[in-house]
DNA sequence: GCTATAATTCGCCATATGTCGAATTGTCGT
DNA sequence: ACGACAATTCGACATATGGCGAATTATAGC
């Protein structure tokens, strides 16, 4: 039950339940991440945090970089279950079909450069929101 | 998008999984949902109302009684896959098997008897907690 | 080693959420 | 019609949560 609770809460955000469906593509760079929310690096540092403690994503680090990927295999029942859930209810929304889209942009960018345009909102479209 | 994340808001505290869990057993009337969480009615009232909005539980109501039942049928798909998901991950937690068997019980009373118990503390185990 | 840098942790703030008691609403029995 | 009563709504409060910037940690490259 605490586990369960744990997942349930991490899936209660949509910006998290954006970085799943995100990763549902492919690993991704935690900077990646921050170009996609456009939010702040300790922001989506704490988000990712979150749905690693309740075990929906995986970890691997190379170097100064950290990549996180979906916990599809080899996860207990209550995650890969979960994970199937969100990925059929919301696979088709605009917005995560808009995440989609941007993310082949921002998978296209060499990692550099994108690091090195902290804070995110120096990246933001000129007309964005927030 | 927005109804996901509803549900999914919806799921997230666990006396409103303990009452979804408790409705699988058959439809309950809220003092009995309120005997079991041991809540004040105002809070119990408010969680059911949540679950309501996320379209989890349907209500008949007959007089001055008020019976909810999961939304099992003829739900959205968002909503039917929710619950089993839920159902699945939590009919063997241990809380869940103790709300099962205080809930018959509960059932056992009559709900005149359960309704004038209120506030719901006045019923409450000499050393329970809260 | 030292500097640069990707990520995380920490401290703070604003808002959201869970809880309660009091007041309100709607229905039943007299 | 009127009082009793199940449920809900309202108002207030404490805590939890999401967000940011600053400080910290860990690694790469000179």
């Amino acid at each position: 039950m605490k586990a369960f609770m744990q997942v349930a809460k991490a899936l209660a955000d949509e910006n998290r339940v954006r970085i799943l469906m995100s990763l549902d593509s492919g690993e991704l760079c935690v900077c990646q991440v921050i170009h996609l929310l456009r939010l702040a690096p300790s922001t989506v540092s704490k988000h990712i945090s979150i749905l690693y403690q309740a075990g929906l994503v995986d970890s691997r680090k190379t170097g100064r970089w950290v990549h996180y990927r979906i916990a599809d295999k080899g996860a207990a029942p209550t995650v890969s279950a979960a994970i199937r859930w969100v990925r059929r209810c919301v696979e088709r929304a605009p917005g995560v079909a808009e995440d989609r889209r941007r993310l082949k942009a921002i998978r296209a960018m060499d990692l550099r450069r994108l690091c090195a345009a902290y804070p995110a909102q120096a990246l933001a479209a000129p007309g964005s929101r927030r």
